[in-house]
DNA sequence: GGACCCAGGGAAAACCTTTTCCGAAGGTCG
DNA sequence: CGACCTTCGGAAAAGGTTTTCCCTGGGTCC
């Protein structure tokens, strides 16, 4: 009784328009005319075109409708690692802002090598309107043949100067920036820095931010690390030899390694060392002591990203780049040198 | 001089194979069997063909071949929320077996809300060969109906007794099964346990294995909590105060919220209270003490489904059911309750 | 040397929808 | 009352690929 083919068996080939029409005693023109509102239809053929629709479970065949237009109704997601959370929060906000526009989202992982990204976003594209890249670790080169072969390409965390691709980036000076301003006013001199994957545009950002901010007043000693968790696991001991009071880690997932490993060396967190990360992941409010870190609205970013893809006209011009200002967050994991009264001021919050 | 068009402005119109066949000299049905292989082509006209796909950069219009062809070459994936890290390495699982078989890989997130999962599976469909529902909230009836209405569709943890769904699930009994057990040689005779949601399939199961496993030696006091972290922070006094000595978690999230909980209240784990989560997720290894958990690969679980998938004919017949019997693995997070000397056994790693 | 068979390649149909073009009918204004 | 305009709906083409059908040419066997 109901539209949908309840039986068990074998499944009847999908009703065509023809059908329709012929169930509904019209021409497939006028069939499409009222499911599309090309054109008025009055209103007793569109009652009986209705009618047959809901009676067959009608619904048009997208191939050949893209045939047709040209256009697939769907965007595609590049991303580096689905098993990381930050990627996976970014993916979310393109599809639902996409589910929101009647657009498909195609997603593609690259297992982290650098050399698959070409490849998967050029396949991706080709069932898709355009192209959101995460974090691309390809070359600039490589980006630019890539932008060129490609409808539309939004980039995520990377911006290139040269070129006029469209981006969405964390301002990662203005974060990394904040970061230093918070341990300086609590009277940290001497920072360790573990470095993330020389190769990723985010990390010579950092850097930027850190020729910045390192002076007479504060030392920044940068110590080799990655981006995993054990990566900061295994360079806590060699930021902890600096003599550094505190250490800012490349990102919430290196920090939470590091507090890993000063708790099993029995280092307490904050009295004996500061830490911060960056990312603010859902990880950092749940391990004691809270992480003083860097919020970024990773959603967002992928809802911005879209609203890009949207505004890159289908001729593929448009080259603004949206940059997002991540917010200091202070937890548990930051406070004052062992030895130095902490400033009274409460609210180091930054906006 | 590469094939990738590398001027910035106007995009020409992408070739299609009859400009190739032009272009080589030979008719598109030769160049359809060059590309395809449906029917062997002789050496030099092959020869000619392939320079001409090459000079043009041609790549077949998957619309159209979608439209002959009637399949899509992508399955969907639904899932109630891409944030939770659980889901997105169920959908890492699929995509990269996918990727594999040259199959595209659609997504659609319906923010837990059960009344969206029946609407974005059948509007997903639409564009894939069949459907890969993870973890559906939706009723058993719903589910049938569903099912008869999609091409091919593969469940997630959850299995209907009644159809012929084919599915790939946690046997959570098992995994229920192996923490008491393991609670109960250490010396535990009141356990709480924090509830799931209730409509979730899967708490059923969890129910199921504890009626099993309750009984004179080992007391199960149920508290009512849910699945995300935040729930199981409040609902950790309530656990407390039943005079448990181990508090088991309905999941890994849920397991860390009481733990942060138990570091406000100055709780120590275990040796106070033992805890245990279900899931193995990342963060449960970096967190103080370490969580004693039941890991599941969530990978294998994508891949096993998209298996199931390839399995399932395009009759939509077969209707076999894979369990996937997860591992205890015991870390920091359980002890003998106070009072009671350890047993002496190390290694009560499970099979 | 002739007949038959096989392989290779071209023409055209088919897949399903949208849209343009056109024809017919009805209404309105002069 | 007639002519023109408007509105509605049908026929047909287009979109790009695959595959079937068929034809031609060359080789082989008798």
């Amino acid at each position: 009784m109901g539209t949908a083919q309840t039986g068990t068996g074998a499944r009847p080939p999908r009703a065509t328009i023809i059908d329709v029409a012929r169930e509904a005693g019209v021409s497939p023109a006028t069939v499409s005319r009222v499911l599309t509102g090309s054109k008025p239809v009055s209103a007793e053929p569109e009652q009986r075109v209705r009618a047959a629709v809901a009676r067959l479970g009608y619904r048009p065949n997208p191939a050949a409708q893209g045939l047709l237009r040209g256009t697939t109704s769907a965007v595609g997601v590049v991303v580096p690692d689905l098993s990381n959370p930050y990627f996976a929060e970014v993916l979310k906000g393109v599809t639902n802002a996409a589910q929101h526009a009647d657009f498909r989202t195609l997603v593609a992982d690259t297992g982290e090598k650098a050399g698959a990204e070409r490849d998967a976003a050029l396949e991706l594209s080709r069932w898709a309107d355009g192209i959101v890249l995460c974090s691309p670790r390809m070359s600039q080169w490589e980006l630019t043949e890539l932008a060129a072969a490609v409808p539309r390409l939004v980039c995520v965390n990377r911006r290139s100067r040269g070129t006029r691709i469209p981006a969405v980036a964390v301002d990662f000076e203005a974060g990394v920036a904040s970061i230093c301003r918070h341990l300086r006013e609590l009277g940290h001199r001497r920072v360790a820095y573990l470095r993330g994957p020389a190769r990723a545009w985010s990390e010579r950002a950092r850097q930027r931010a850190l020729r910045a901010a390192g002076g007479p007043d504060l030392e920044i000693v940068q110590i080799p690390c990655g981006s995993s968790s054990v990566d900061g696991h295994s360079a806590a001991d060699a930021a902890l030899a600096t003599g550094a009071t505190a250490i800012m880690a490349f990102s919430d997932y290196v920090a939470l390694g590091a507090l890993a490993r000063f708790d099993e060396l029995g280092v307490s967190v904050p009295e004996e060392i500061s830490l911060t990360g960056f990312d603010d992941i859902a990880l950092s409010r749940l391990v004691s002591p809270r992480l003083t870190t860097v919020t970024v609205n990773k959603q967002d970013l992928g809802l911005r990203a879209w609203q890009l893809f949207v505004d890159t006209g289908a001729d593929g011009i448009a080259g603004s780049v949206v940059e997002v200002t991540p917010e200091l967050v202070v937890r548990g994991s930051t406070a004052a040198p062992a030895g130095v009264t902490s400033p009274r001021r409460e609210t180091v919050h930054d906006r």
